[in-house]
Parts: structure tokens; C-alpha cells; sequence
DNA sequence: CGATACTCCGTACAGTGTTCGAGTACAGGA
DNA sequence: TCCTGTACTCGAACACTGTACGGAGTATCG
């Protein structure tokens, strides 16, 4: 199966927790600590300083100390995705219709990815934790009642997930180049801006381009875009609803 | 406005390749050879080959060499995503529809990170190359005559856009997932399945799970995604068009 | 009371991106 | 023509990285 049963190894650990140890000296830390100095390390001082021998330093240990804990890096990255997925609420406990529902997680699901922008860099769909097994699970049950059987469920579920995903980077770079430059945020990120206001491409290379008034931000096209993906779901969700309605026996 | 006039440096040898010096002697190679050797090395053997030392090395020169090209390895990224793009087609080029253009743009820029998967860890939006502003002028001019004036299809293109990136990692897992095992290939990664056939959850844990019976690929689900984000969008050209047909003189 | 299995961690290895500076090749100006 | 100044080339070095090894100390089992 996967690689060599090294990823056995990670998701024991996510699921299972680090069990104590039957002889010799205990641990001096918990794995909790350590996952929450690495999410403090990547929170305060960037991605860059999420390296071992920091976040060691950080607790105050040997930099091989950490390897006691957790078999390497990754396990550490993918502990650390986790536990931020925990930390957010469970969709199916919100209240409104679906729709409502699936558009909140999904707006607090791009709300932590920049809060914690080294999410991105961290997620591995490889190590499914608890806590986003558990989550997949919350979102499934969002469509309860709305006639889609839990594959079709799934399939909304992920598809928006995905949309999501797909849309942090340029939120990101956007929240990035608007901290750095005075706010008269346009898209395009700033330094594009800037130069193509230098080198401007003769007329008529890029008409498509030349048609643009007030370019939306990546804010903007993230939320356009969900929008348009929830009709599309809704269409579908109604489409199941009339078939239902039409054949009565069939309920699944 | 970017981080340091860095970016400017780099912009400027995207758009406009690197000069011949005025004095002193010529370049051993070209800017071209130097990033089709780090695109063959990221192709051949995986990202983490993708070292300045391995490229340099590819091309019999020493690695210091490079930086008379290139300012930084971002750099040298940022042209080989640049360069990628060069290669797929122009959407307006095709033939048929909006949509059915749309369709196999998103198919072809899927196709592409499916087949070099260094793409995803590559882009970087802070650094726009001729080829990907010529792509998205090209991708804007596939709305001519929609109704849709080019704010408004810039948000389209780069919310389909998104959506592809979203679920461009989830389906390369899978590829690689596939690639591991034998081919009854399920979702959930392999791995997972493996583990969760040993340690299942008590059931009840996870009711909206259990409801699952043919979970989706991710392909399943990008392109399930996809169908209903163009559903959406479709809704709101129907809508526009309705609109201006109510009030022709409202031409905007 | 060993023996054993374990944590802790200094050290080391093989790598990384990037800088420095010496050596050298080359073009323009005198 | 030579000279000057510039620029490419690249070995060596710097400050890092993740991780393996092995020794020292320690808590528990037989």
C-alpha cells in the first residue's frame, strides 16, 4: 500500500496519540507541546523558521530530542494540520439550510488558511487525521435531508473544499502585497502594477486585458465563484428532489 | 511597492529575457537552455532534484554559474512556470461554445500538472510571465459575446482557474496512490483504507461516513466541481443577457 | 539486582541556496 | 595596438537544513 508502511506509522500517531513508554525514562514533553510550539514558530516567525532545531529551541531541547516524538518532519506538519482543523467548528452543527451551512465553513475554512497561512504549504492529503476525518464527516451530514446520498454528499463536500483550496494562494499573495504597499489595493499584486506601468505592452497584444475597468480582487473571485458553484449544486439538489418526487419507491 | 524592487529584477527577466552584456565575455548558455534543464530534472527525477547544484550539474557548468542568469532559484521557478504555460494552447482559439472552450481549457490545464506535478510547488502569483498574461487575455476573449464585459469574465476565468488548482493535489495524490498499489483503485488514498481497515472506528462515531458507498476520486469530484461551477456561471450569462435585453441601453 | 528498553542530546553527514573572490576572457576607447 | 574595465566562470565557504548514530543516564520488568 503506501509507500513503504512509514505512513502506517504517521496515522497511528494522528489517531492514536504517542502511547508511554513501557521502560526507561518518561517523556519530558507531550506531543501536544511540541505541535503547538511548531503552530507558534510558523504563526509568529513564518514557514521558514517551522524548521526542527528551532522549534526545539523554542521548548527548550536538543534538536534529536524531537525525533523521540514524532518520526520526522511530515508527521510533525501533518499533527499540526490537524489539530488547526480541530480547532474550527463543525459544520453540521451550525444552524441554517444548507446552503447557508456549506457557505460558512467554507467562508471559515478560507478565513484559517489566512490566519495561518502555512497551512497551505503543510497540507498532505496523505495523513487524514481525526479531527479532518471527523470534520468530513460533520460536512457530509450538512446534506441531510436535501435528497443526496452520502457519495453524492461527498462529492459536493470536496468539490467546494477543493474551491476553496484552490483560491487561498491568491488570497494570500493579495493579504501579502496589501500589507506592503499603501492600501489602494488593485488586483494583479502590486508589483505587476508597478511594472507594467513602466513597461506597458504596445496596444492591441492583450485586447482581452485591455477590457478590464476595475479588476475584481481575489477576494472577489473566490466568493463570486463559490456563489456560482452553490447554484450549480442547488440545481443539482433539486434536480435529485424532482426525480424523488417522481418515483416515490426509490429512496436512495 | 514589492518586498524590495526584487521582484522588478525578476519581472524584467521574464518579459524581457536577459541582455547580452555590454562588456566583458558572452554567456557560455542561454536563459532557455538553463530552464529546460531544470524543467527535464524536475520531470526525470521529482522536485527535490530540482536543486541549483543538479541543474548546474546537468549542464556541465559549476553552480555558481547560474546566478550570472538567474538572480535566485525563485527566479528560475518563476520562468519555468512561465515557460510551462507557453505550451498549452490559447483558449480563444479553440473552437465551440464558452463553455465548451472553458471545459477543455480546465481539462488541459489539469492534464498539465498531472504531468508535471513540480507546477503546483512552482506557482508563485507574484510572478506574472508574458505567457500567463497572454493566457489570461486569451481566456478573457473566450467570453466575447456573452454579454459579459471583461471584469466580469476575468472573475469567471480566475475562479474556474482556482477551481483547478484546488483539486490538482488531491488528484496527483491519487495518481501516486495508484501508482503504489494494485489498480482496484478506491479514494481516501490507499493508505487510509489500509489503516482504517485495521483500526475502524466504533461505529456511530461517524455516522455521515458510514453512509458511503462508492466514495468519489477526486477526478469524480473535480469534474462533478466543475460541471456545476459552469452551471452557476451559465445562470449568471443568462441572467446578464436578460438584463440587457430588459434595457438595451444599458450597455455595460 | 541485573538486563533491557527507553529518553535525551552532542555530534556528524549529506545536502541546500547563496556569496565571495580569484582567474580569465572579451569589447570599447585611446 | 594596447589598455582598461567589465563581466562570466566557478572552487570554496557560510549558514542553514533534516536526520542517523551512539553514548549517557534512567525507569521498569523479570
Amino acid at each position: 500500500m503506501g509507500t513503504d508502511g512509514d505512513e502506517r506509522v504517521v496515522l497511528d500517531l494522528l489517531w492514536n496519540g504517542l502511547g508511554r513508554p513501557q521502560r526507561g525514562p518518561r517523556h519530558q514533553l507531550t506531543v501536544e507541546q511540541l505541535v503547538d510550539a511548531a503552530m507558534h514558530a510558523a504563526d509568529e516567525e513564518g514557514v521558514r523558521a517551522l524548521s526542527m532545531r528551532r522549534v526545539a529551541a523554542r521548548l527548550g531541547v536538543g534538536a534529536a530530542t524531537l525525533y523521540t516524538y514524532v518520526p520526522h518532519r511530515a508527521a510533525l506538519l501533518a499533527l499540526m494540520a490537524d489539530t488547526m482543523i480541530g480547532r474550527i467548528p463543525l459544520p453540521h452543527t451550525r444552524p441554517g439550510s444548507w446552503r447557508e451551512r456549506t457557505e460558512a465553513w467554507a467562508a471559515e475554512e478560507m478565513a484559517g488558511f489566512r490566519e495561518h497561512p502555512w497551512l497551505v504549504e503543510i497540507d498532505d492529503s496523505r495523513f487524514v487525521g481525526p479531527h479532518a476525518f471527523a470534520w468530513t464527516d460533520s460536512a457530509i451530514r450538512v446534506f441531510d435531508g436535501t435528497g443526496l446520498d452520502g457519495d453524492a454528499a461527498l462529492t459536493v463536500v470536496q468539490a467546494v473544499s477543493g474551491h476553496v483550496r484552490g483560491h487561498v494562494p491568491l488570497v494570500i499573495a493579495e493579504d501579502r502585497a496589501q500589507a506592503w504597499t499603501d492600501p489602494d489595493g488593485r488586483s494583479w499584486g502590486s508589483a505587476q502594477e508597478a511594472f507594467l506601468a513602466t513597461h506597458r505592452p504596445e496596444p492591441g497584444r492583450f485586447p482581452g486585458i485591455e477590457t478590464l475597468r476595475e479588476p475584481p480582487t481575489a477576494v472577489d473571485t473566490f466568493e463570486a465563484g463559490l456563489g456560482w458553484l452553490l447554484d450549480g449544486v442547488e440545481l443539482r439538489i433539486a434536480h435529485s428532489l424532482e426525480i424523488r418526487r417522481g418515483s416515490p419507491k426509490f429512496d436512495i
